[in-house]
DNA sequence: GTTACCATGTAACGTGTTACATGATTCC
DNA sequence: GGAATCATGTAACACGTTACATGGTAAC
């Protein structure tokens, strides 16, 4: 249900319609999350319902409305209580991405611990890989069938490294930003 | 709705019950795909209603029954006819291995050319990142706000490079899987 | 006998997708 | 006035998830 802080963060960047939302959704969060404008439209209701989002509505009255949406004090708190919370599922990578996008906005919000604990499983997951590949796939002549499967497993590999390569480069990120928060503190 | 044609292949290496197939498919097509049970007994049903595959019930009569599914002729084809089926989403990349799997069982189905056609659109995607890249994060001094919406955009440049670049170590093994079936027609 | 695992299923719900429909504004 | 784009919505459906329920078999 994260949709939903994935736009709570993009309005607090913006304020914005669903419609700017959808567009907008292509180039940043859109990198790798897509949202049709029926997604958003029911997302955006439900937030207001909730009172995590106002419309402000403007134009004549009668006919269908031009609704810019906002974030509330209290859309806030829920991004910082969703982003103090460590993820449930093992697949948090997509969640991650939208909490480092959202201390950029607010400032940290406990993404560093986050990144750590995806860090710890996705070694585990790869060291897994690893295993399987020794045990299923031993150096020499393999058949063209058994190349191909290995391909598939090789999949599952690289995505790992590539992961973890990329998490390792962005610790030192969320620790700067940690730094960063705790100087404006003491000053 | 390939979940079914990952459920063929792995009938297909081995028949077995919707329960087998859940625990097997962890160690297979689960590196980049979980099915819980419900879906998978679910599938079986349409595809047997389909013709896709037959369930060899034993056990007594009365009782719930152990169903060992295995595939029909009409199966292999509807695999076949989907293995050459070029993808119409952007994002193959699910289906693509399964392909590879599927390939492994009945010989080329085009995943050699699909591998290809997803390769343009990965590069050019790639592109499109390192232009965004190139527009919003000039080298040089950045808030840490800014890192870390560059964090964000580098997974995306990262997944394209590190998914081409298994890209291009796999093509070989589909030309050598293409070479094969040829050569073993011609003999 | 009771625990663990094998095996299948129903029901309900939430999310994501597709098709279709409507109207406002802007530009030519 | 017509086309393109901005903007919002309803309805239906497919897919995925969770909760709950049932019963068989093997091991202790």
């Amino acid at each position: 249900m994260s949709i939903q802080h994935a736009l709570l963060t993009s309005l607090l960047e913006k304020p914005s319609t669903g419609y700017g939302l959808a567009s907008r959704f292509d180039r940043s969060i859109g990198y790798f999350w897509q949202a049709t404008h029926q997604q958003i439209y029911r997302e955006l209701r439900r937030m207001a319902a909730a009172g995590w989002v106002v419309a402000d509505e403007e134009g004549q009255d009668g006919g269908r409305k031009r609704k810019t949406y906002r974030v509330l004090p209290a859309g806030v708190d829920e991004l910082r209580r969703w982003g103090a919370e460590p993820a449930q599922t093992l697949d948090g990578r997509r969640e991650l991405l939208i909490k480092l996008r959202a201390e950029a906005v607010l400032g940290p919000l406990g993404a560093r611990d986050e990144l750590l604990r995806l860090m710890v499983c996705h070694e585990a997951q790869l060291e897994t890989y690893r295993q399987i590949e020794k045990r299923d796939f031993p150096d020499g002549a393999m058949t063209v069938p058994q190349q191909l499967q290995h391909r598939v497993l090789a999949m599952g590999i690289q995505s790992e490294e590539s992961w973890l390569s990329w998490a390792r480069e962005t610790l030192p990120v969320l620790e700067a930003a940690l730094a960063d928060a705790s100087g404006d503190r003491r000053s």
